[in-house]
DNA sequence: GTTATGACTATGG
DNA sequence: GCCATAGCCATAA
């Protein structure tokens, strides 16, 4: 068992399990937290990493499409060099190669 | 109680 | 590829 008692904390904790150079998804955080707890939504991650993402690599969390909001491209982009995090053109991370399930993670 | 808002996602034109 | 719409769900006013 993890500990975990809160559901914002389930959600820190696996964007913290990302490893550098990859990436995984809000919806992908949202489906583990929700079968985890029972809830969860993608909309309810991206809350939390508003809140609380500071305290973990957030730029290893991105949209669906690979993408961020815009105010954090420049810094993400920063991260992304230095982790050697393969990108598309554009910027956005390329999810076919960098994407890191949690699900498949999550059996430890 | 209802509305508006947000680091979302899928779908359709 | 872009834009609009509909679901989503917790929080704040």
């Amino acid at each position: 068992m993890t500990g975990v008692t809160d559901w914002s904390e389930l959600v820190l904790d696996i964007a913290d399990d990302v490893p550098p150079g990859r990436a995984t998804t809000y919806g992908l955080i949202a489906e583990v937290a929700r079968l985890r707890t029972g809830r969860g939504s993608a909309r309810r991650v991206g809350s939390v990493m508003a809140r609380e993402g500071g305290a973990v690599p957030w730029w290893r969390v991105v949209r669906a499409d690979g993408t961020l909001p815009e105010h954090l491209t420049a810094r993400a982009a920063r991260h992304y060099r230095s982790e050697g995090t393969p990108l598309r053109p554009g910027g956005a991370v390329d999810l076919a190669r960098a994407l890191w399930d949690p699900l498949e993670d999550s059996d430890a």
